[in-house]
DNA sequence: TCGAACATGTAAAAGGTTACATGATTAC
DNA sequence: GTAATCATGTAACCTTTTACATGTTCGA
């Protein structure tokens, strides 16, 4: 699922701006993929250039004009199509699992800077995701993402808290043990 | 944290082939970063390139020769240092999550074809996990990670357990209902 | 009036995957 | 003998980020 067919899915949802769908990806699908603008805005380039949305420019002379996307109909048969065919896969990029992995070459301030970084970052993620949490109108879906969030990150905040200081309490007792023994 | 400074980080804990690295990547790195041999290879060539590994070819005439690496003083200080400098962050790209947020628009059966899948998947992945778990020699932040991604599985089914059969009725009762009501 | 938020877009570069091409060795 | 695993590599392509460029509107 890139991210020309997440906006495209964005826009069945309720037409908008480029600016608005960013707003989206930095909100409701924060916690399962990002996007920058620089990759927005050509996927909705496209999107028309296929047919799959249009837009007009909303009036009132502002600048840059206000570009409201809107999906086709051919645009939502062929969003629930994909939909259909793509498979439920899952992938991670933790460069914080990275971090921890070779923790035995950092120093121990920076690991433990690192450690507190990330348990900021669950930690406001959490809160957006319990503050969203009973918002009315939620499809059955879309509630179940927000659980799956919160449950996530509440799993990942217990582990940090209860295993960061033993993590740290062995390294600063051996700074640098040679690990072995991978599968 | 590129998948050139994860081989280098590979190469820090035991020398070893490509081939070598490419189990690493499915193995003890696989719940926080993939790699396919097409980035693998090209990484291991820049890094020799720049000093940072050195190669040598293993006796004994098989083809492809067993490009042995193995990483140099500068190479090891180099890693140290870039992983001290690598912010602790984490992020998911998950199609999984998208697909559930947009079930509104999918057939029951193809909704629970997808809660099936995922959830073998994060079966296998729990299941390798505790099997690895207890491995002797593994430094503390090894054993960190491990655990860190047996709690974030172990959190997930469950939340799919509890909450997958709700989601599969309620979407069942009213197939295409509205969604709205986002923040 | 000043800074934050709103608003659009492009170009270059980075990073990675997929598919192809090739062949040996090992275990059953 | 035959299938799986071991083993290396390239090239084309795809996706996405980063950095730049520009200007407006709104609230304090």
């Amino acid at each position: 699922m890139n991210i020309r067919l997440l906006c495209l899915g964005a826009l069945c949802l309720r037409s908008g701006t480029g600016y608005d769908i960013k707003k989206l990806f930095e909100s409701a699908f924060s916690h399962f993929q990002s996007a920058s603008f620089g990759s927005i805005y050509p996927a909705l380039a496209q999107l028309e250039r296929d047919g799959l949305v249009t837009h007009h420019n909303e009036p009132g002379a502002r600048h840059p004009e206000r570009k409201v996307f809107e999906v086709t109909e051919p645009g939502r048969t062929a969003f629930a199509e994909s939909l259909a065919s793509i498979p439920a896969t899952e992938q991670m990029r933790s460069d914080y699992m990275g971090l921890v992995f070779f923790a035995h070459l950092l120093s121990t301030e920076t690991l433990q800077a690192k450690l507190a970084e990330i348990e900021a970052f669950y930690q406001s993620e959490l809160e957006y995701l319990v503050a969203i949490r009973d918002w009315p109108g939620q499809s059955p879906g879309i509630h179940f993402t927000i659980e799956q969030g919160i449950a996530v990150y509440r799993a990942k905040l217990a582990h940090l808290r209860s295993q960061g200081p033993s993590l740290l309490a062995r390294h600063r007792e051996a700074p640098t043990p040679p690990p072995d023994g991978l599968p």
